[in-house]
DNA sequence: ACCTGAACACCGTTCAAGT
DNA sequence: ACCTGAACACCGTTCAAGT
């Protein structure tokens, strides 16, 4: 028989880490902190040592969530082509991969919050990632390859765009198979969105 | 002291009605069977009679709210202008202000299921929101105002940029000020994204 | 500083029994 | 057919007390 220590060492991180992996395999509907202290070997009243409540674990999770996705549109950024129309194909398939690959996550990080001062930090992650795109909307206007205009009157529209396919993906309601044979197309209304005419 | 009636009538009827009340009111959160059956003045196992469980309550409050959302982009069509631009206004009009309207409803009803043959009646509505979109599409290319092609990869990008645009109002990525000054310009990409070459 | 154990006020769900 | 009342197994949150 094991010696259970009496101090974790990181329990935040663990409570975080578990946390995500029930959200992933049991659902949002499953987690609960008296299970994720019974699942680490801790009292149930230890995890309000780190978060002040449920909520505050969840907006924990969620901004986590944002982070990881704001590194893998970076990292696809650098992978991608040359033209405009490469880039911004490579940043709507980082996004979808992500969404696909955390659907449970992306749903909460898009969930809506009625503590409009909780969620402060949420909204400022997400509009980050709007930054992201009209960045990519920028550097096309500089080449041309995008009409001219405020930055915002097409980077916005093209955020929406690529966050609404990927809530359709999440939602089910487009199938696995839709969004890989419709990605093409939402691509070329999205170049085409953007295009000078 | 008013006597209290054995049957209450139409309790599943009254039980919608107060649960969209309370979502409304006091968010997602709050919304309990117990509290609702306290409300009506019926025993907290009564609501059990007509939803088999709180999630079936849940889907049918996102059911009726696609009904309604339907209805509302079916009464815009109608209102709407003559050309393909004043048509497609129109309809991102309706399901904003729907959505604005009804900010909680929205989210619940794209909120993800993870048991698929529950939730199989809401990805249809929600497809049969998304033909509306495809629909209008369709005229378009009758009158040759919208490029030609499977309808398909012009309709559902279309109502990916639509629902996209609803969700960050929702969720409070765009501010009110920002969602009412942004509506022109994401019309204006979306008329591009459909326009011939 | 971090955690425990008991307590409080809630839940959802089920089921025999009542009208 | 529809509802009640009691029971069961859970929750989240708080707080004195322990190490």
């Amino acid at each position: 028989m094991q010696t259970r220590r009496y101090h974790h060492g990181d329990l935040r991180a663990a409570l975080l880490t578990r946390a995500e992996q029930t959200l992933r395999e049991k659902g949002p509907g499953a987690l609960s902190l008296r299970e994720l202290a019974r699942d680490l070997g801790v009292s149930h009243a230890a995890p309000s040592r780190h978060f002040k409540d449920k909520q505050a674990l969840l907006d924990a999770l969620a901004l986590a969530g944002f982070e990881r996705l704001d590194e893998a549109l970076a990292a696809s950024r650098k992978a991608a082509g040359e033209t405009f129309a490469d880039r911004l194909g490579g940043l709507v398939r980082a996004y979808v991969d992500f969404a696909v690959a955390n659907a449970e996550l992306l749903d909460l990080m898009y969930t809506v919050k009625h503590d409009p001062a909780a969620s402060e930090a949420l909204i400022t992650a997400a509009q980050r990632l709007g930054a992201t795109a009209v960045e990519l909307v920028a550097e096309g206007q500089r080449s041309g390859e995008v009409r001219e205009g405020p930055v915002d009157d097409i980077g916005m529209p093209v955020f929406t765009t690529l966050h609404g396919f990927a809530s359709f993906a999440v939602s089910s309601v487009l199938s696995a198979e839709e969004v890989e044979s419709g990605l093409d197309a939402v691509i070329a209304y999205m170049v085409r969105g953007c295009a000078p005419s």
